[in-house]
RNA sequence: GGGGGUGUAGCUCAGUUGGUUAGAGCACGUGCCUGUCACGCACGGGGCCGAGGGUUCGAGUCCCUUCACUCCCGCCA
């Protein structure tokens, strides 16, 4: 028996009825009637409902004792009256009566409170996280993600995947995010990197004959924060498969994702075979590469009804001409929301920085007409077109967006976004699932306008890889996808290329010659030309599933220590500055501003 | 690097058109209360109104600068 407890806080129940116990836990409150004093006792497991009345020679005490304070309680399990049952607790049939206390823990006066559901500002929450983390939801939060883990390893282990862990002071790599960078004492001079992902390492298991690796792997990049993402650190199910093409990875996490999501929680998975949308399907008709598919607005491509001569709105046609294009969202039986419906959303459009929304509705008298701001400017004729090329019917209301084919993409992904909202269209009960396939394996950079890796440069192009036109490059597709649940990246994946000559082919389109990709991607390219086995993988984010299965808009919330958006440890005190004889040993010198 | 929001008691927030001594709930302190479970009641302590500058007879409130937190854009192979 523990010398603190016989039971938990969230054990007890009307089988111990008049036994003596003692449970340890936090003061979480007090309900003080003068002669009588009820005090919530909590730990992990839950509350117990303890009290004294006035003729025990603790009630002085215990009056006294701020909440917060950690006591042990020796008492006696009674069952409660009828009357003072409390449902809402698992323990709420008993309570225990003190006959002896003992304050283990003294607390100052605390700088935020732990039993209420309140918002705090997030510097006192991440100051104190200690006591954050006492509270009830993320308590709750942390919890499940430590259950979600311990599944997915499980489950991993069962499909016969086998866990590595990697270095996490390897060498930095020119392509992708910011690297954090660790200076080596022994190595004046030079730095390792933390690793973004473990990804030429998952490689190099595959080429050492493992067939089948994972990890919950901390991957680093130093970038700016937003809310689904943390600054400095996350973690990922870092995957990779030998001897398998797209369908097997594919496969493999369809089976995952449904246990995990169906285990975790009670909402709907829309789909069990998740659709996959070609990457350019998904900019066209979402306008994104992570479409939400809860969502059923859709955008249509309207560019050449607007090269009609019966079409009148002259500064849509004008733009056409600069190469312009015109797409839009349609909105069903929304012709009678006011005015200021559609008024906010061009408003809110202007103030996502794009020119605005331009919208109309169709009605139809004795014709076809449109009616709003640019109503006027379609002939029947038309109207009747755009009907054809969006399923838009009488009553609904189409909005515009003319521009550059990307700023068009960008403000009608929003605006698929923003309507649904407005107009309640999101089904918050379910979890839609898709693969977005046939990423390019090349993209123009915009400000350089030099040829750039996409995604990943270790991808495996598709078609005849012995006869690829290189002269082409912006053409060819690659082995590369993106898991994506509710607009949510959950992570990329791709077949790799493990095929030595064609990397450095591929490398050479981006402007990498040989001696530097044998340099800078030594590891690899040197295990490739040994006998690599064909294999590729995926590494959905630990973090995003957890916020996903918690309902949570913020990945601190699934997190237990994190940092803020400046990427600062409010707790800790990260980073900070260190001694002189520190940098001095790592032949570094502080330029003062 | 850029844009938006917020900043008032330990915590969460109100504070009107610029006008007397800046308020409430929770927490904390004192007292009353034997069945509460967000217990109730009374009283009390607690404020550099984020910081600096300006306008004004007068600034929590208006203007400028700056800092912190947060959301977004850029960035995130």
């Amino acid at each position: 028996m523990s010398k603190f407890r016989t039971h938990t806080c969230g054990e007890l129940n009307i089988k111990s009825k008049n036994t003596n116990v003692s449970i340890s836990g936090w003061l979480n409150k007090k309900r003080d009637h003068g002669n009588l004093l009820f005090l919530d006792l909590r730990d992990n497991y839950g509350i117990t409902q303890c009290v004294i009345d006035k003729e025990s020679k603790s009630f002085k005490d215990l009056e006294k004792i701020p909440l917060e304070t950690v006591l042990k309680i020796n008492g006696t399990v009674l069952q409660r009256s009828d009357e003072t049952v409390n449902k809402d607790l698992s323990t709420g049939e008993i309570e225990v009566k003190i006959n002896s206390h003992e304050i283990l823990g003294l607390t100052k006066e605390l700088p935020l409170p732990v039993f209420t559901d309140q918002e705090y500002s997030e510097e006192i929450r991440l100051k104190y996280r200690f006591l954050d983390l006492r509270r009830k939801k993320i308590h709750k939060n942390i919890i499940l993600r430590s259950k979600i883990i311990s599944f997915i390893r499980m489950e991993m282990e069962k499909m016969g995947f086998l866990e590595f862990q990697t270095p996490i002071l390897t060498s930095s790599s020119p392509e992708g995010a910011r690297d954090f960078l660790v200076p080596s004492r022994l190595n004046p001079g030079k730095f390792y990197a933390l690793p973004q992902a473990p990804q030429q390492f998952k490689q190099l298991i595959m080429v050492s004959g493992f067939d089948k690796y994972f990890q919950i792997a901390p991957c680093f990049r130093d970038e700016d924060a937003r809310a689904d993402r943390s600054p400095g650190e996350f973690y990922q199910l870092d995957i990779e498969m030998s001897f398998v093409d797209q369908n097997d990875v594919f496969n493999v996490i369809e089976k995952l994702m449904t246990k995990v999501f169906t285990k975790f929680s009670t909402k709907k998975m829309l789909y069990e075979k998740f659709p996959r949308i070609k990457y350019s399907e998904a900019l066209k008709t979402y306008g994104s590469d992570k479409p939400d598919l809860r969502n059923p607005l859709k955008i249509y491509d309207l560019t050449d009804v607007f090269t009609r001569d019966d079409v009148k709105f002259e500064i849509f046609k004008k733009l056409l001409k600069k190469g312009s294009i015109v797409r839009g969202i349609v909105t069903k039986q929304t012709i009678d929301q006011p005015r200021s419906f559609f008024d906010n959303i061009d408003k809110w459009a202007k103030s996502e920085g794009a020119s605005g929304l331009a919208y109309f509705s169709i009605e139809k008298d004795k014709n076809i007409s449109g009616k709003g701001p640019i109503g006027k400017f379609f002939s029947e004729n038309a109207l009747k077109e755009i009907m054809e090329i969006s399923s838009a019917e009488i009553g609904d209301s189409i909005f515009l967006a003319c521009g550059p084919i990307k700023e068009v993409e960008k403000i009608l992904s929003l605006a698929r976004d923003k309507l649904a909202k407005d107009l309640n269209l999101i089904d918050e009960n379910t979890f839609a699932f898709c693969w977005i396939v046939d990423y390019p394996m090349f993209e123009e950079d915009d400000q350089t306008k030099k040829i750039k890796f996409s995604h990943n440069p270790f991808s495996m192009p598709q078609g005849d890889i012995n006869n690829l036109n290189l002269s082409k490059p912006l053409d060819i597709k690659a082995y590369q996808y993106d898991i994506v649940c509710n607009g949510i990246e959950l992570s990329s994946g791709a077949i790799r290329n493990h095929i030595p000559d064609l990397m450095y082919k591929l490398f050479k389109v981006a402007g990498y010659e040989k001696k530097e990709v044998d340099i800078k991607f030594s590891g690899m390219i040197n295990a490739l030309s040994y006998g690599a086995p064909p294999h590729g993988g995926i590494a959905p984010g630990i973090d995003r599933i957890v916020m996903l299965l918690a309902g949570e808009k913020n990945i601190r919330e699934v997190t237990m220590f994190p940092m803020n958006q400046n990427a600062q440890d409010l707790m800790m005190n990260a980073p900070s500055e260190v001694d002189q004889n520190q940098l001095k040993e790592l032949n570094i010198e502080i330029k003062k501003k």
